[in-house]
DNA sequence: CTGATACTTAACTTTATGGTTAAGTATGCC
DNA sequence: GGCATACTTAACCATAAAGTTAAGTATCAG
């Protein structure tokens, strides 16, 4: 039997499952750097929920947070992410035959492009 | 209003967050199609445990069933996973500039490559 | 010092997840 | 028919997830 210690893409996967989440995130690919309660502002939930959601986020990895004052500055860190992209990237196959020649251009350029 | 469309994305990703379910769909990019008790034989969960795990799969619409006698033929349909791609995509330009010259290469090449 | 602002923590509820064992159904084989 | 194989369903359990309200802490503005 084969194990995995991939708690990391667990923990990804599962942060990215919640729709209130992402939504975060994608808040956070546009304003680089927001406060806690900018960033709790537009959903219907209440302030500890966000606190939370943002936990599960740092857990994972995908924002950091930094206080200054009393004010939390919350980025984007999508770090993470590119794990999940390459787990999933081996999947392209199945429903892309161009893309997949494609992968196979960036896995030979990519090497002499960095 | 604006999202509801991304219950399909809610469960992709929530059935990726897994390992045990990970490790199903590796199996099932490799082997094509697997009867439910090859599929569960590596693993050392009770059959019951794995058939949940399919029935998740299956919700995430990540796996097919068909039965034929008694035994059932899985096989995997990587469809959602583009979608959850897709999502991540948009994030590619966080962590590697030259991939995020080369999404715009897709973007730009994919159209006269279908 | 006071009060508002910006989080943070605590306690609790509800529902979902991931596992178990045990029993049930359907098919294939002698 | 009778029995093994291949799932399937049921009932149950423990823990985690996602939300709530209420109370607590820390900082800035006056």
């Amino acid at each position: 039997m084969v194990k995995y210690a991939d708690a990391d893409l667990d923990r990804t996967f599962a942060a990215l499952a919640d729709p209130t989440r992402r939504a975060l995130l994608t808040r956070l690919e546009k304003e680089d750097s927001l406060s806690v309660s900018e960033l709790a502002r537009p959903f219907p939930v209440s302030l500890p929920a966000i606190m939370k959601h943002l936990d599960v986020l740092s857990d994972a990895g995908l924002i950091t947070r930094a206080k200054t004052g009393r004010t939390v500055a919350c980025r984007l860190n999508a770090g993470p992410m590119e794990e999940a992209m390459n787990w999933l990237a081996r999947y392209e196959r199945f429903w892309s035959a161009s893309l997949d020649r494609l992968a196979r251009f960036v896995e030979e350029t990519g090497e002499e492009d960095r």
